[in-house]
RNA sequence: GGUGGCGUAGCCAAGUGGUAAGGCACGGGUCUGCAAAACCCUUAUUCGUCGGUUCGAUUCCGACCGCCACCUCCA
């Protein structure tokens, strides 16, 4: 079974076929470092790092560049009021960025580059653009020049800037100097107080969509497979990336482009001034854990609107945490030896096959996690009848490394020891019992809850988790 | 004004022209000394409303209602 992807710029679903036999080239737009990123940020970053983990799963060897904008206006009005040199002002979010990525159990994608660090290839592929006709100088500045590229609006269908009914007059006055409206500004002319790079061009900086173009092709090359981010950046962002990407080359950009959704929080969009806006840190520091937070934003797939709210992080968390001791159990088991037909080995072989199909029909997450609960009451049954064979209990424990390879939800195995004094009253509490003196046995229980630690008692005897 | 999308049980949510996955919560049960955990059962005759096409529609078409997004910075 093959893969197939919703290619936003067909608006098809359509069977995935890397140019390059079983090698993906995939460009992700990342994070502009003006401030910590926001959980409707690590929506679609989580989105691109399930993408990433299922193509390398199904095999493909992967070559993923995500870049990080740390030059725009934002960054520049925030550097100046935080009184910083731009490189230090952005340094610090770069590293809250990526602080932040690991906590959520996202990869590192292969190569990370900034865009100041790409400005002679800006400026390079600008001057492609000017030698072709497609872009020109006006008044210190370079802008593309729309008309030059009829395929415009492709992606977002938008083949007028502007439009919006009792907007064009402010987007005119403000751009007089560009020969249309809809032409946008390549490289800006430099202004006092902001950074400027020296060029062919004229001093000045980049505008916001030639760091993707130039930087996508310096690591992907002219054409690559994916190219993907949040649905907001369709237009203006992608659709001016395609249109100056190709009208330098006269080759198709990116084959296919995946879009995620935004989310929601609490049913509106996310605003500081609503009140309903979270940042990983918040989450946090509110006492809920980064793979609960993970999986709220896994669950539900990339191209639906996904409505976050607190109650569903605590449904995330309970769910993880039965999912995690069903691991846990799995592997501490110790397999039957009694020879019997196994059906279960069998179950598990289907309800693996599920999971990766799921995830090939569109990274089909809801659907995948439907497998994953399958998984989980299948090995929960045959563990409680004590059935559970060596293959079976293999096949389980594959399938859950399945899909932590994919969905990176579950917990690490962390065989942890118990302090001795611990350990001595559970063994107290086992002779107690075996004595029926159960007022000192639930003594004992309630004792250790107190500290945090529940008992269970079982056939095969007492085990013991955190709460 | 233009464009796109959504509306499925208390909540989150999958899905299909053929009779509604899964999760969380709730209730009942099995197991247990009692618990816990696990498992089982129950929970939408119904998929925003009204029409149409069809042997049959939640799934296709139309209208309407409600919500969201993009068209401007935004993941």
């Amino acid at each position: 079974m093959s893969m197939h992807f919703f290619n936003s710029l067909t608006r098809q679903r359509e069977p995935f076929v890397p140019l390059e036999g079983r090698r993906v080239r995939m460009y992700a737009c990342g994070p502009t470092v003006y401030n910590f990123a926001h959980i409707g940020n690590f929506r679609t970053f989580v989105f691109v790092d399930i993408l990433r983990r299922h193509l390398k799963w199904r095999g493909y060897e992967l070559l993923h560049v995500m870049n990080l904008t740390d030059v725009d206006d934002k960054i520049i009005r925030d550097a100046r009021a935080a009184g910083l040199p731009l490189r230090e002002f952005t340094e610090r979010y770069v590293t809250h960025f990526w602080e932040d990525a690991d906590a959520l159990d996202i990869e590192r994608p292969e190569v990370t580059p900034r865009a100041t660090d790409h400005i002679p290839e800006m400026v390079a592929l600008i001057g492609r653009l000017i030698h072709c006709g497609c872009a020109y100088h006006s008044d210190g500045s370079t802008y593309f020049r729309i008309a030059s590229f009829p395929r415009y609006g492709v992606l977002s269908g938008n083949k007028l800037a502007g439009n919006i009914a009792g907007g064009s007059a402010r987007v005119e006055a403000d751009e007089y100097e560009k020969d249309d409206v809809r032409d946008f500004v390549l490289w800006k002319r430099t202004q006092p107080d902001e950074p400027t790079w020296d060029s062919p061009l004229g001093p000045g900086r980049p505008g916001w969509h030639i760091e993707c173009s130039a930087m996508a092709m310096k690591y992907l090359g002219e054409s690559f497979d994916i190219h993907c981010g949040g649905v907001d950046l369709i237009f203006p962002h992608h659709e001016n990336e395609i249109a100056q990407s190709e009208a330098a080359t006269g080759k198709p950009f990116a084959r296919y482009w995946l879009h995620a959704e935004h989310l929601l929080v609490d049913g509106r969009k996310m605003s500081k001034r609503e009140g309903n806006y979270y940042t990983l840190r918040d989450l946090l520091d509110r006492g809920y854990r980064a793979r609960a937070v993970r999986y709220v934003l896994a669950a539900v797939p990339y191209r639906k609107p996904l409505n976050f709210t607190l109650e569903g992080v605590e449904a995330a968390e309970r769910r993880l945490k039965r999912l995690n001791e069903t691991v846990r159990r799995l592997r501490e088991a110790v397999p039957t030896t009694t020879n019997q037909v196994d059906e279960t080995a069998k179950v598990v072989a289907d309800i693996r096959q599920s999971f990766g199909a799921a995830m090939d029909d569109d990274l089909n997450t809801a659907e995948a996690l439907a497998a994953v609960a399958q998984l989980e009451t299948t090995v929960n049954i045959a563990l409680s009848r004590g059935e559970l064979t060596e293959a079976a209990k293999a096949a389980a424990l594959a399938g859950f490394e399945d899909v932590q390879a994919v969905l990176g939800i579950l917990d690490p195995a962390q065989p942890e020891l118990l302090p001795a004094d611990i350990e001595a009253l559970i063994a107290e509490r086992l002779a107690a019992r075996r004595a029926k003196n159960f007022a000192r046995a639930d003594e004992i229980r309630a004792q250790l809850a107190a500290q945090g630690i529940i008992l269970e008692d079982g056939k095969d005897g007492t085990r013991w988790r955190r709460a």
